[in-house]
DNA sequence: AGTGTGACAATAA
DNA sequence: CTTATTGCCACAC
C-alpha cells in the first residue's frame, strides 16, 4: 500500500495481491478498519470501479475524497477519474506492468 | 454447526 | 459506459 505513489490509487485486491494473498481483498478492508490507518495512504486504495468505499454521506468517504484531490486526482460524485484501479500494481507504479 | 455482516471482486445485463 | 448479481474470505453471534 506505501508502494502507492501519490496521485495513484489502487484496489483492495491488488493490495491483496501484492500481499501474497489473492482473493483477500476483504480482508485488505477488515485491516484497514481496525488498524489506526493513521501512517498509511488508506485514501489511495479505492474499489476495483474506482468507486470511494464509504458511503458518499458519511465523513470518513468526504476525508478520503479530500485527500485524493489533494494529490491531484480527480474525483466525481465519489468516482476517481482517470485511472480506476489497474489489473496490477506494477502497472500503476511501473507504468509498465513489471 | 448455521447464519449474518463487511472500507470487496469478477461477471452479466 | 453504468448498475445489478453472484462469489469470496474472515469473523462474530
Amino acid at each position: 500500500m506505501r508502494a502507492i505513489p501519490p496521485g495513484r490509487v489502487a484496489g483492495y485486491g491488488e493490495v491483496a495481491r501484492r500481499a501474497g494473498l489473492p482473493g483477500r481483498a476483504r480482508m485488505v478492508a477488515r485491516l484497514l478498519s481496525g488498524n489506526g490507518d493513521r501512517d498509511l495512504p488508506w485514501h489511495r486504495v479505492l474499489r476495483s470501479d474506482g468507486r470511494i468505499a464509504f458511503p458518499p454521506d458519511s465523513p470518513e468517504f468526504a476525508e478520503q475524497s479530500q485527500r485524493l484531490r489533494a494529490e491531484g486526482v480527480r474525483v466525481e460524485n465519489g468516482r476517481v477519474r482517470g485511472q480506476a484501479a489497474a489489473a496490477t500494481l506494477d502497472e500503476q507504479v511501473w507504468g509498465f506492468g513489471g
